[in-house]
RNA sequence: GGAGAGGUAUCGAAGUGGUCAUAACGGGGCUGACUCGAAAUCAGUUUGGGAGCAAUCCCACGUGGGUUCGAAUCCCACCCUCUCCGCCA
């Protein structure tokens, strides 16, 4: 969330960030107002306790004295009932305050390009050049299908729309992309490798932006209250969650495979087949704590992580930089990697690289000390996918396929498959 | 799911209604003394959040309620950890 002492020095520069997302300004000033009638209520609820604290001191040494406290007490008893109340009134301002505070989403980065939506968004870099074809391509769905390595079909009858079932070669492929993506990152990137729970409480949610706000679009189990996560961002940031790390510490690289679940609730009709849009996906995501003046190279190194695999692959794709508008809930500046995708005839996002600066660190109470005398500070958090995978299936499947319907397999993943083509 | 034990600072741990919660006692860390240096020893020091221009004040003993003039302490609910039993990949 953002910082309330912030707001309070600089209201007019802080407004001017969040609004330049150009969806108004999510109750910022109400959330000044709150502010206002809080700090008036709890200073004289303060004066009062602090009355009421060093009366009851003075009461047992009456009573030792032999004086009669009944009057006093009487007294004390009214001036309780009355904390209680007013009490009531600045619990109540400080749950309508932490609401409104959460519900704010980052202020973007003066780096992030103005603009309202994704046709705002700058491209910055390139690799490669769009796939060419000798023949007619194919979507990987029909590519999936028709070498029986996807099952669009039986996965409806299971589950319903929005599901695959990977088949034969096709599993076979979506594990080795996973193998290869982590072993990149913890051999050659230094990163640590974690699998965490694919269920977390709300706590979680709350610490990394999901909820309040995003309620909806989240698989929610009532039996414990617990979400399904929705990329590993989750589970991977809040395990520090309240926590005060050591400095010396800093960066630390965490790395998660974890199937991801979607709602995807408002994206009916939106890319409706194949593996690009569903409920349940695989991603290897990449998450990194800094010190506060290192974040942005380390956005930068994350960003060049995930292209590696990219690269590796032999896959074409862009960087872009999103505009304000078109930015996520929690970050501050996104760079995301569009991969080449034939079927689309465009590139299609498969890894969303960002720098969230201090405002999941404050949300999860995130903090480190430079040295053991130092007061605590709040980290930067980043994270980026690395990649997301079955959008990078898709992407060879589509890019790699053969007019005789066969698909060749990219050299880096040949040990992991055991071959090298699926025909 | 059943029975029991427990949750207090950086760690262990004392505190069972007040006048020792920064919090006893012990360990660790840091600073200093002694030393050529180190160990040992001795002395000192060591939580976080909030309000206020400041002096200063308020909050926090797993979490949330309740009783009381006053709660770490008594009552209720919930969460978590450990042990045993049951169930189970």
């Amino acid at each position: 969330m953002l910082d309330i002492k912030k707001l309070r020095e600089d209201y007019d520069g802080v407004l001017k960030a969040v609004e330049s997302r150009g969806k108004g300004d999510f109750g910022l000033s109400e959330v000044m107002a709150i502010d206002e009638e809080r700090r008036k209520e709890l200073g004289e609820v303060e004066a009062m306790r602090a009355r009421q604290n060093s009366v009851s001191k003075e009461i047992p040494q009456l009573k030792k004295a032999g004086e009669d406290t009944t009057a006093i007490m009487a007294e004390m008893k009214t001036l309780s009932e009355e904390i209680k109340t007013r009490t009531e009134v600045v619990n109540a301002l400080d749950e309508k305050l932490k609401y409104a505070l959460l519900s704010i989403p980052n202020a973007p980065s003066d780096k992030a390009p103005i603009g309202t939506d994704d046709s705002d968004n700058v491209e910055i870099r390139k690799y490669g050049e769009p796939t060419t074809f000798s023949f007619e391509p194919k979507a990987h769905w029909d590519v999936g299908t028709d070498l029986d390595v996807l099952d669009f079909e039986r996965a409806a009858k299971i589950s319903g729309a929005r599901f695959t079932v990977y088949k034969g070669l096709g599993a076979r492929l979506e594990r080795a992309v996973i193998n290869f993506m982590l072993n990149l990152h913890t051999e050659e990137h230094g990163f640590t490798e974690i699998l965490p729970p694919f269920m977390v409480n709300r706590d979680a949610m709350i610490g990394t932006g999901q909820l309040p706000k995003f309620e909806d679009d989240m698989f929610h189990v009532p039996a414990k209250d617990f979400f399904l996560i929705p990329t590993a961002e989750v589970p991977v940031t809040n395990l520090l969650r309240e926590e005060v790390l050591v400095g010396e510490d800093l960066p630390i690289y965490y790395t998660a495979y974890t199937p991801c679940f979607r709602k995807e609730a408002g994206s009916a009709g939106r890319d409706t087949r194949g593996l690009i849009r569903v409920h349940q996906f695989n991603k290897v995501e990449l998450v990194k704590f800094s010190k506060p003046e290192e974040s942005w190279d380390e956005l930068e190194s994350l960003t060049n992580a995930a292209e590696e695999v990219l690269k590796r692959l032999g896959l074409p794709y862009r960087v872009v930089a999103l505009a304000t508008g078109d930015l996520g809930f929690s970050s501050a500046l996104t760079y995301d990697i569009e991969v080449w995708m034939p079927s689309y005839g465009r590139y299609v996002e498969i890894s969303s690289c960002s720098n969230f600066l201090d405002y999941q660190a404050r949300r999860a109470n995130i903090r480190f000390k430079r040295s053991a005398k130092d007061k605590p500070e709040y980290v930067h958090t980043l994270n980026g996918s690395g990649l997301a995978v079955g959008r990078t299936v898709a992407a060879i499947l589509e890019n790699f396929q053969n007019e005789d319907g066969s698909v060749t397999i990219p050299e880096v993943l040949v040990p992991y498959m055991g071959t090298d083509i699926i025909k």
